[in-house]
DNA sequence: TTTTAGCACTGCCTTTCTGTAAGTGCTGAA
DNA sequence: TTCAGCACTTACAGAAAGGCAGTGCTAAAA
């Protein structure tokens, strides 16, 4: 346990910096404090014994350490009200009647990106779990058709295809018919076991054009199982101080494109959670606060990589403005 | 004009800074020149007073200036046979059979991302001037529906709706029937003109949730206007190392991420074409190759992004390789 | 017991200097 | 025209030096 002393100067070099990401000095804090440097310094001493503040060097100022800020993030922090301009410019998306909500939740994730000069990030929803609802071919010309297909929850992939020579259009219309018949209702999961094994033998005896047909959905069936994921500002988490080097700006960079990325973003708790450094695993130098959010039965994850030296507060209101807006709907 | 001696030794330094990313020295083509450093340290400060090579510092050996590229890649560069390993990377995906050719586009520029280790960009076209073919609205619960809405040139749009109290089946019908029945054949541009000016007065008389459907219709058509982008291997060129700075490294991550970047990498002219440093609108510390590509009639850009000490050999071959793929189909 | 003024100390940062390596341009002879 | 030899230049790496911004410690004051 902490003093109440203690508390605030922590609180004090948390929030300073952020702001300036200088390591604070004790004489930076006299006056707000109220005390002498030598105090405090010998105060901030206690602090890094307890392994909540750290210096760079020995003869330099104070920077949390990652338990430093979970601390703050754990006890000190207070809940932040949405300032009027940040609220302003959300609003307009939230409240736009025309958009439906994952392009709320899109836009949404691009304006925090905007104004906190962080990276955001929306994992958008496996549909592999979806039944199939409906399947539709329309005619384009001679040779080409497209080949639509919806599932119960409304996702919507589609496929063009070539058949060479002509499209006979009873046959298409047979083979879509044969289509629905048998796959309404299954998973997209299953679906390409249906196709190979009850599917094809039919079609493979009464359609010419079946094999393009067949190939067409099962692509557009495999097309289900992507992620989507959509980052927005980069660029804003390599302006940090922290990432001034070459170096470690590719690291990032290069963790951005990886495939991996999922993996380390997806978020399975329901809450607002914050991974400070070693506890994500992205990269140690960041701080990734995310959460799941649930439209239509279907989860998915937004998610804010910033350095450690976050402006905690601010996030976190902003992050649970959208959740709450988004699991209104 | 310049002599047989001086292009060889211009192709020479040309290629070793490509491959080294060094200053080439006089001494280092002694053996190939058969002759002494001496010789060659005139010739290359003849090459110099032409505008062909560069020194980075007094003392320091030669490099290409962009003059000195633009000659190489006019005058000297021999087409180069499509080595047997990027050769089979990329017939993979040419010749699969089930992809369909926008397909074939991205998946081969992403590979040749990897391949040369440079950016790739693929822009789409834009469909504004397509024409509707159909469309088609699947209900998907009670206050649910999917629009979806087909071009003539194979494009496919959709838009979840959601419609509050209940989704009466006939009045969507009509509604759908409705737009059909004035819309098809029309192009996209025109569209939210017939919209406001024909199917909503119509509808606001007969239909009740006609003002959800409409503005779902529009948002759909609104969509087509955008152009696709996709980049590939960003990270490939910040490893380069002229990149080796922060700031540099920053600069080219804002343009990637900049929306301009679309008039930057647009290609007008049908050939593949090579824009070195400050020939082309990008970054000047960069050569873009690209090159229009039609399919279906409709127009779009691949384009590849390295330093100017590109292997433009290689990537000329590559990027032919793929153009005359598409081309045929 | 807590606070504080004073002081010695430390590491970072910047500048200056130095030596070395890798180049060049020039010149006079072959 | 070529080339060996030499003087010269710059980049780069490392060492040395001074200033700066901090700290920890101690002894005295509150």
């Amino acid at each position: 346990m902490i003093s109440k002393r203690q508390e605030s100067l922590l609180k004090l070099i948390v929030e300073d910096y952020i702001k300036n990401a200088r390591p604070v000095s004790s004489k930076a804090l006299c006056n707000i404090m109220k005390c002498s440097s030598a105090t405090i310094r010998a105060e901030m001493n206690n602090l890094e014994e307890i392994g909540l503040l750290e210096k760079t060097h020995i003869s330099s100022g104070r920077v949390p350490s990652e338990k430093g800020y979970r601390y703050y993030v754990d006890n000190i922090m207070e809940p932040k009200k949405l300032n009027s301009e940040d609220m302003l410019k959300l609003q307009t998306i939230v409240d736009n009647k025309s958009l439906i909500v994952n392009d709320i939740i899109l836009k949404s994730m691009e304006i925090i990106s905007e104004l906190t000069h962080y990276t955001t990030i929306v994992l958008g929803k496996q549909s592999s779990e979806n039944l199939v609802q409906k399947v539709e071919v329309i005619p384009i010309d001679e040779n080409n058709v497209v080949a639509i297909v919806v599932t119960d929850k409304g996702h919507v992939e589609h496929k063009n295809i070539y058949i060479p020579g002509h499209v006979e259009v009873a046959e298409v219309k047979q083979t879509v018919d044969l289509i629905n018949k048998l796959i309404v209702g299954i998973s997209i999961n299953s679906v390409s076991e249906v196709l190979e094994y009850q599917v094809k033998p039919i079609i493979g005896k009464y359609v010419k054009q079946h094999e393009v047909l067949y190939n067409a959905f099962y692509n557009a069936f495999s097309d289900f199982a992507n992620e989507s994921i959509k980052v927005n500002g980069t660029k804003n988490i390599l302006m940090q101080p922290e990432f001034n080097n070459a170096d470690k700006i590719r690291e990032i960079i290069s963790k951005f494109e990886d495939k991996d990325i999922v993996g380390s973003i997806k978020e399975e708790d329901n809450g607002i959670n914050i991974y400070i450094g070693s506890e994500n695993n992205f990269d140690d130098d960041v701080t990734i606060i995310k959460t799941k959010y649930i439209v239509n039965g279907e989860e998915g994850t937004i998610a804010l990589i910033g350095p450690k030296r976050m402006e905690y507060d601010r996030v976190v209101t902003l992050l649970n403005y959208i959740k709450e807006n988004i699991d209104r709907k």
